[in-house]
DNA sequence: TTTTGATATGTTATATAATAACGTTTTTAC
DNA sequence: GTAAAAACGTTATTATATAACATATCAAAA
């Protein structure tokens, strides 16, 4: 099994996560570095927290945990770490829960799409080039040029199953 | 050319939009009756605003608008009909946008995507059995048993290109 | 090494999206 | 006609997100 397949299969019990973190949190030192786009504290810590649960994130949870390290934090402190986030695709939005996610293929092109469990909203990013190649295909049949997919999938995981 | 594409094609200047809205609005009654639903004027009247925008619609413009009419309209009198209708699929959501489109698939059942243009706004939505069904084929591959799909395509529609 | 411009963060206020809870009216079934 | 259910009215509140402007920090040039 290659490493991207074992970080984004819904994972077992004893999978050691903080690995995970740690090593999202050092591809997105290396993806802010490499742009030349600074890497805070904020951002940093808000990617962590986001990195840290296995479900997708509200951004008023994490102004909830922020609050308790300091007080003063607003919504905008969030807000704008969560775009400069996304902007470097070092996370995703999930439109359809109001949620944030951490990317898994930060170090590489892609078009994500989300398995989300209704059961226990763990959820997965896979980058399946089937699914965007078949949007890409069938919208062209309407005339239409794609230049972005927001793919979310819900149902049952197979933990859950 | 069949009567759903008709319908559901990026419409060009010289097309009768009053036709597709009585159209909606009557399949909207024969759903209702036939699940012995019933089809209020508010129900009937927010239907027929949405189909009226060829773009994806607010819920708050929906509110402003009933407010011109009737002042004393507050959020959940649209907030209730947009349940409504979604519930008997005469309506959908679109996630990435918290806006509302009329569904060109009402009398059947299907699973929808959405083509919607970021230069005019206008979509269209589409009911390709290839997406859906490469969906439900790639997330087995994880295990994952598909109970419902968000499918929401940016880009530019044939008008625009 | 100070100035300066750019970037980031702090702060206040507000806009937008959606729902809870309860009261009243209307409809439907008996 | 009455009772139960459904729809709608009303008030309040929660959730999500951004505008606008002030202050602080950083990084490059003078």
């Amino acid at each position: 099994m290659n490493k991207i397949l074992e970080k984004n299969l819904f994972q077992n019990r004893d999978h050691n996560h903080q690995a995970c973190i740690s090593e999202a949190l050092d591809t997105a030192n290396k993806i802010c570095s490499a742009h030349e786009a600074r890497f805070t504290p904020i951002r940093r810590r808000i990617l962590e927290l986001i990195w840290k649960s296995h479900e997708p994130v509200l951004a008023y949870d994490l102004l909830r945990i922020l609050r308790r390290e300091k007080d003063n934090t607003e919504p905008p402190t969030v807000y704008r770490s969560l775009d400069f986030l996304m902007e470097y695709n070092l996370i995703h939005k999930i439109e359809s829960l109001n949620a944030y996610v951490g990317c898994s293929y930060a170090h590489r092109p892609h078009i994500g799409q989300f398995l989300i469990c209704t059961e226990c909203n763990q959820f997965v990013e896979i980058d399946s080039s089937k699914i965007s190649k078949t949007i890409l295909t069938e919208a062209r049949q309407s005339g239409f040029e794609v230049a972005s997919q927001t793919v979310e999938i819900y149902g049952q995981c197979p933990k859950c199953r």
